[in-house]
Parts: structure tokens; C-alpha cells; sequence
DNA sequence: CCTTGAGTTGAAGTGCCCTTCAACTCACAG
DNA sequence: CTGTGAGTTGAAGGGCACTTCAACTCAAGG
């Protein structure tokens, strides 16, 4: 009942898996203290950078971004309700992109259905410059999966 | 300029990468029928094949999903506008929901952002109900990244 | 003290979706 | 007929986000 957590109760605050905030950990999304014994201790701040980097990963930010933005948080203090504000506006625009893109390929599928056409190469592929774009070699997954676990 | 295209027509008619298409074809997405000389050669329908493929994953399905409802097109025939339909159809409920919880998702980080608590934990994740959930082990991807290439 | 559940590490595995490579063969314009 | 760009294969690589494993050590209740 201290003011640190073990990843054990870390975990299950926050919903994450203890392997999940050790990768975390290592790619610097997250830090601990550690006990004489070498065991992680988090403070409390920890349980909102958790809770930050979840909602991040909805928005559909990489982990590599999430770290990026993380890192601009100061490191001086204990980041304010503002500091925490300013990050999550700032997806704010990837979010409505991302709903923009959906809703509209809706629209497209509900056009294809209802002339029965279904000429999905003019509807909703043949659209380069308003489609999802990726670049660079090296598989990547290029198109997202729903399902997540929040409380695994 | 006959009935049928060959890999490298169809990747780039499609926006889909040759590999990727041989890899659809390992996955017993689409078919090719074979020359000769053991090339691939792909008949029209085979394109709205690929084109349904992609609108598929930008709606969140897994390609082993895609199989399974491309298997359920009728095989003797070529299929119908209708049957297309049927199946783009069947995608809707998919598309709805993960519109409606980015959506919620976007309220609830209004929220948190105008009111400058950022309670990151009670606004968005601790309401496992409604969010995204995920079974069974192994690693997933669990949450999506928008880029995607439809051109390439 | 001692047991037992929780924690530690690095390395390897998993699932998905492809891409890249090497070492060929094909198809067609000239 | 020949050169060249396009195609073929299986195997391996690659990025991401983790999980699993083995072989330990810690921490705390009885």
C-alpha cells in the first residue's frame, strides 16, 4: 500500500500484461525504480503513461511514435494535466482521419451494395490520392485489425 | 490485350505488389491459370477478387476471414454483382463498429482533454465491456495503424 | 527458517502480412 | 535467334507487438 507499484499490480491496474511493460520498458515507453533486490517499482505517474500509451495504440499510433511523444513530455516534473492534454490533442487529428477514412469507405461500400455494381476498383480502390498511403520496403501490417485486448 | 492479365497487369491494375498476389494465392485468396511456360495468368474476375480483398482489410478482416468468405461464392459460376453484395454486406457490422469506438474513443479524449484531468483510466480504458477485446495467445497486432498502400 | 508465489533475465517463439533473394525460365521485340 | 525484361520457385528475412520459456532470485506470511 505504498506509493510504488509491482508490475504485478501495475499490470493489473492498468490492463496491460507484466511481458507487455517489460517490452515497454525496454524500448523506453515507460520506467521503474527498482528495489534492492532488482525488482521493478513504478510510481503512480506510470499507471497514466500506461494508460496514455493504450489510448495512443487505438488511435492507431505505433509504439515508436507513442515513444516520441513521450519523450517530449519534461523530465524535470511530474508531467501536468496539461502536458498529458497536449499529447492526446495532438492525435486528434490522426483520430478523425482515421474515422473520416472508415466513414467514408461505409459510404462507398453502401454505394456499391445498393447499385449492385460493386465496381470496388472505381469506388473505393481507384482513389490513390485519398487512400491509406505507405511507404518504404519491409512488410508492414498495412491495414488494421479491430480486435484488441484491453484487459487481458 | 486478351482475356487475361499477367502478375505484373494485375499488381498494377490492382495496386497490389506481385508478391503479395502470389502470396494471396498461396493463401488460396484468388487463382491464376498457368501457361505453358508455367506462368500466371489471371482472368478479369480475379481483379475484383484482389479489389475485394483490399476494401476487406481496410475493414479490419484478417486474410484468413477473406478466405473463408471468398470460399463461400458460388464456384461453378462466375459471381454475380449480387454475390459481391452478399459478402461486402457482411462487412458492415464490422465497419460500423470500429467507427463507433473510434468515435467513442475521439469523445472520450475530448472529454479528457477539455477537462484537463486526462483520468485516462476511468474516460477510456477501464470500461472493458465495450472495448476491443482479443483472445487466445500468441502475439497480434492489437490495435491498427492506419497507413496502408492502395498504389504501390 | 522455509516455503511459495511473484519477479528477474535473455533468447527464442508467435501471428500476421508480406518482401527479398538466388537461381533460374519465359515471352516477345528486333 | 537472341537479348532483355518479366515471370517462376522455395526459403529466408523483416517489422511490429508482444508472449513464452528456462533458470534462476526475491519478498513476505506462517
Amino acid at each position: 500500500m505504498q506509493d510504488s507499484l509491482t508490475i504485478g499490480e501495475l499490470a493489473a491496474r492498468s490492463g496491460v500484461a507484466p511481458s507487455a511493460l517489460r517490452y515497454y520498458e525496454r524500448l523506453g515507453l515507460i520506467r521503474a525504480d527498482r528495489t534492492g533486490g532488482n525488482q521493478r517499482r513504478y510510481a503512480r505517474a506510470e499507471l497514466r503513461r500506461v494508460a496514455f500509451i493504450r489510448i495512443s495504440q487505438q488511435v492507431g499510433v505505433s509504439l515508436d511514435e507513442i515513444r516520441a511523444a513521450l519523450d517530449s513530455l519534461p523530465e524535470a516534473r511530474t508531467p501536468s494535466p496539461q502536458d498529458w492534454a497536449r499529447l492526446s490533442a495532438s492525435w486528434r487529428g490522426r483520430l478523425d482521419e482515421r474515422i473520416r477514412l472508415l466513414s467514408k469507405l461505409r459510404d462507398d461500400l453502401d454505394g456499391c451494395i445498393g447499385c449492385g455494381c460493386l465496381s470496388l476498383q472505381r469506388c473505393a480502390l481507384n482513389n490513390p490520392g485519398d487512400a491509406l498511403g505507405g511507404e518504404g520496403p519491409g512488410a508492414r501490417l498495412m491495414l488494421p485489425r479491430p480486435e484488441a485486448d484491453a484487459t487481458a
